[in-house]
DNA sequence: CAGGTTTACTTGATTGAATCAAGGATCATT
DNA sequence: AATGATCCTTGATTCAATCAAGTAAACCTG
């Protein structure tokens, strides 16, 4: 489990109640793709694989080196989750797919995965409107 | 940098709103520390010493096997940001401490850290109060 | 179209987080 | 005093992440 994000000192109310959400949201997508024996950096990129893809474009979206993309496919891989063929545009590229036991394993995590849903599942529509207004204004 | 926590396939704008905060939230903890070249988890740790503390404790309070925190510990004292020294009560264990040192860096990664500040300062204090209710409740 | 450059990805090396199993030292209980 | 639990460390392993270097193919440019 990785270490939580903060707090540091959270001056305000409002701060802690954010800590505690990426806090308790971070475990669950850990604990949800623990659920499926898959880290959450595997559990991420086997997400992104909703179209096929080139590596370079996962690196970018995902905002790390292209060698550990190629890394953690090399695993998914390996583990029948994805397959990495050759895209005949371009012989340097590589298309990233899931194979079907690939979107079976991400539909599982994605039911898995359950606090998102769940935490707004409490909130009226209003309310649900009202949070999502609040949390654009504050990402600004 | 860590890979992002999400998305999965996002149904609502609220659960969307969410992951981006999560998001957002996670790599700005993250670069606060690198800027101080601390691994988020050295921040992490470095900064629940305002009191001085067990290994046990940091452990069962970070939710992860002591081993590692006797790992991270160690790192940040040989960066000299803390000490540990015996506990005069139980010699088994070990009271762990910042430096003076440590409490500087603390502070300045505490500076460094502007996002969680930020975000809230983006709302007036009623809109701070809705969205703590709102998380709040979303939390459960 | 030949030469040099850029692009896409891989490889190898290194650092660190995290977990597990096992062990030493101390404490606590009987 | 012996037993067992607790606190922490050590060693081994896996994986994420980054960097430097390298290969191969595409893209220019003259």
């Amino acid at each position: 489990m990785a270490l939580p994000s903060g707090p540091v000192t959270t001056s305000s109310e409002a701060e802690a109640a954010l800590f505690d959400l990426v806090d308790v949201y971070d475990r669950a997508y850990e604990a949800a793709a623990a659920e499926l024996s898959l880290s959450p950096a595997q559990a991420c990129v086997l997400g992104r694989l909703d179209e096929r893809r080139g590596m370079g474009a996962l690196a970018e979206e995902l905002g790390c080196d292209a060698s550990n993309i190629t890394q953690i496919v090399a695993r998914l891989e390996t583990l029948g989750l994805v397959t990495r063929e050759p895209d005949p545009r371009d012989r340097r590229a590589r298309l990233v797919a899931r194979t079907p036991r690939g979107d079976e394993i991400n539909h599982r995590f994605a039911t898995a995965f359950t606090f998102a849903r769940t935490a707004v599942g409490r909130l009226s529509p209003d309310e649900q409107d009202q949070l999502t207004a609040l949390l654009r204004k504050a990402l600004g």
